[in-house]
DNA sequence: TGGCAGCCTTAATTTTTCTGACCCTAGATT
DNA sequence: AATCTAGGGTCAGAAAAATTAAGGCTGCCA
C-alpha cells in the first residue's frame, strides 16, 4: 500500500461536462454537437462515470436515453456549476481582449446582413475587434465563447426586424411574369435550411400557384447570387435582399409579402456590461444603419408593387 | 471557410482547473501537487490559456510565478465556480453510495485512533460502509472525494483532542530508567513528519537533557511498533498511543507531559445533512468510545508502575 | 415488409496529454 | 565564492482520450 504514488483523482471535469450537456439535452448526440466531439466521446465519458460512481445515470432505450433519478437529482446542480464556470471564462475573455467582440450568426446572416454593415462600423467603433463565426445553429451562448448571437428565431426579445418574405428576381425575369401564376414557368430556387419558404407565401394568395421546384443551396447568399444572374426566383427575406432590392439587382415583382412568426434576433447570455465592447455593438446593430446612401431602387415588373425600399 | 468542421471549442476545462489551483495555491508545484498531475503538467496547460487568451495570467519570477492583474480579477470566479462544481460532485457521490463515508486521514492516525475503533463503529452503523485513505496532507476537501478529514492541525474547531506529548517506551526499558536524565542513554526514535517532538517535549523540562537521536520512521505506527519491541523511547502523542497504554504495551516513565497548541480535529468542508452517513461517523466519532474497556492508565514515573499485561 | 434514418455502442487508429529526467535561474547557505 | 535548494521550463517517449468507421437496435414510412 503506497502512500505516496496514488493518486486520488477525482471526477473528471469532461466526463461531467459530457454528462451535463447530455442530461440537458436528452441525448448523446446533442450532447455530442454541443461540445463539439464525436458521440463515441460522450458514450465513453458516461459510461466511465457510471463506472466510478457504481450507479447508472442514464437508462438506455431503444430510442436514445432516458435520466434516471440519480440522474435528474445531479443534473441542475451541475447545470448551475457549468453555467458559473461559462461566466467565469466569458469575463476573463472580456478581460483578456476587452475590445474584441465575438458574433455568431448564420452564414446567410454574416454574409447578406452584416457584411454589409460593417464598413460603417468599423468606422463608428474604429478600436474595436470584430470577429464572426458562421454556424448552422444557435450556440449556447453560457458555454460557447461568443458575445452575441445573430439568428432568426421566434421570441421577441431583441427583435431586430421580423421576417417578411416575398419572391425576388432578377430585373430581367420580372419583365416577363405577369403575376404570380406565372411562376410555375421559372426555376423556384429555394435554400435548403428554408425549405418551407416557398409553400408558406404560397399559402397566402388566394389562388396559390404550383411552385416549379429548382436548385436547392445549402448557402442562402449563393441562391441571391444565381437569382441575380437570373437563375429563378427566390423566396427573398426582407432582411437579408434589401440591400440587393435597393440598389436594383432583384426586384420583388409581386405585391404579396407574408411575415412569418420569426425574426432576426440578437441577443446575448450574459449581461452586457454598460461601456463593454460587446454592448456598444450591440447597440449599434440595433439603430442597425444600412450604411448604402444609394436611392430606394428601381423596380421592374408587371404591377410593380409597393416600392421595396425601406427607409432607415 | 467550410462551415461543418470547424469546431469553437472553448477554454478547456482542465487547463481552467490548472489555473484556478495554481492561482489559488500561489505556484504551479502546489497546484501540481494538488490535481495530482507533474508541474510540467501544469505549465503546459498554462501556456495553453494564456496563449488563446493572447494575454499572461501569471508573471514568471526567478522564485516562482505572479499573478497578473489579469489573473487576480479571474481567479475569485473561477474558485466559486469550482467550488460550485466540487459540491455538486460530492452530492452526486453521495446520492449514488448513500451509505459510504470516505475519510481521509494520516496513516498515523488510521493506524492508531481510528483502526481500534472501528470494529465498534461497525457495530454502531452495521449499513455503512466506511472507506479510509491515508494521505501526509489534508486535502482540499471540495476538490477531493472524501466526506471527512481528521488530521492534527491547530484550528480549534472541530477538535477531539489536544496533541498532548510525552515520551513512552517498553515497560522493560522503563525500569532502567531513573529520571528524564537517563535517556540520554538510550535511543530516542522519531517521526519523520515530527521531527521536532523531542525538542519540543524536552524545553519543557527545567534541567532539559540530551537527546540522543535514534533512528527515525516515516511511520509513527512503525515507529510505535519498534517502541513496543524495546529500540528505544518515542515521543508519544496521546491520541495514538492511549490505546498501548491502556493495555500495558507502553508506558510513560515521566510525568511531564506537552500540550502543544494543535489537536486531533475532524472536520468536511461540505454540509453534512443531519442523518446522512458522514454526519452520523462524524458524530460517532466525536464521541469517540474507545472500545476497550481498560481503565483509564497510568501514568509513570521512573519506577514502572503498572504490571504490564492487563487483559481486555 | 423492407428500406431508411436516428441513436447509441464498439473496435482499431490517430491525436493529444502526461510523465520523467533533464536544464536553467536566482536567492539562501557554507 | 562555491554550493545548495526551490521553483519553472523543455523534450522524448508512454499513457490516455478522441476520431473514424462499422454495427446493432428500433420505429417510421412507403
Amino acid at each position: 500500500m503506497p502512500v505516496a504514488p496514488p493518486r486520488p483523482k477525482d471526477l473528471p471535469l469532461t466526463a461531467l461536462r459530457a454528462f451535463e450537456a447530455a442530461a440537458r439535452l436528452g441525448g448523446f448526440a446533442a450532447a455530442a454537437q454541443e461540445l463539439g466531439v464525436t458521440p463515441g466521446a460522450i458514450t465513453a465519458h458516461i459510461k466511465q462515470l457510471e463506472h466510478s460512481l457504481g450507479a447508472p445515470l442514464f437508462a438506455r432505450t431503444p430510442r436514445g436515453v432516458r435520466l434516471t433519478t440519480l440522474g435528474q437529482q445531479a443534473l441542475p446542480n451541475f447545470t448551475h456549476a457549468f453555467d458559473a464556470l461559462g461566466t467565469a471564462i466569458g469575463d476573463l475573455r472580456a478581460a483578456a481582449a476587452p475590445r474584441t467582440v465575438h458574433i455568431a450568426t448564420l452564414p446567410a446572416i454574416a454574409q447578406l446582413w452584416l457584411s454589409p454593415r460593417l464598413p460603417a462600423l468599423r468606422v463608428a467603433a474604429p478600436d474595436i475587434t470584430i470577429s464572426i463565426t458562421a454556424l448552422e445553429q444557435p450556440p449556447n451562448l453560457k458555454r460557447s465563447p461568443y458575445d452575441l448571437s445573430l439568428f432568426f428565431d421566434d421570441t421577441p426579445q431583441g427583435r431586430l426586424a421580423p421576417d417578411v418574405i416575398f419572391p425576388v428576381c432578377a430585373p430581367a425575369l420580372a419583365a416577363r411574369l405577369n403575376g404570380p401564376q406565372d411562376i410555375s414557368r421559372f426555376p423556384c430556387l429555394s435554400d435548403a435550411t428554408w425549405s418551407e419558404d416557398w409553400a408558406l407565401w404560397a399559402q397566402s394568395l388566394p389562388d396559390p400557384p404550383a411552385i416549379a421546384r429548382g436548385p436547392t443551396f445549402s448557402l442562402y447568399a449563393l441562391a441571391v447570387e444565381e437569382t441575380v444572374n437570373g437563375a429563378g426566383l427566390l423566396i427573398g427575406h426582407e432582411s437579408l435582399v434589401s440591400g440587393h432590392l435597393a440598389d436594383g439587382r432583384l426586384v420583388a415583382p409581386f405585391a404579396s409579402r407574408v411575415t412569418l412568426p420569426r425574426g432576426l434576433r440578437l441577443w446575448s447570455d450574459r449581461p452586457l456590461r454598460p461601456g463593454s465592447a460587446a454592448r456598444l455593438i450591440a447597440d449599434w446593430l440595433r439603430r442597425a444603419p444600412l450604411a448604402s446612401p444609394s436611392p430606394p431602387v428601381t423596380q421592374g415588373a408587371c404591377k410593380p408593387p409597393p416600392p421595396t425600399a425601406p427607409a432607415p
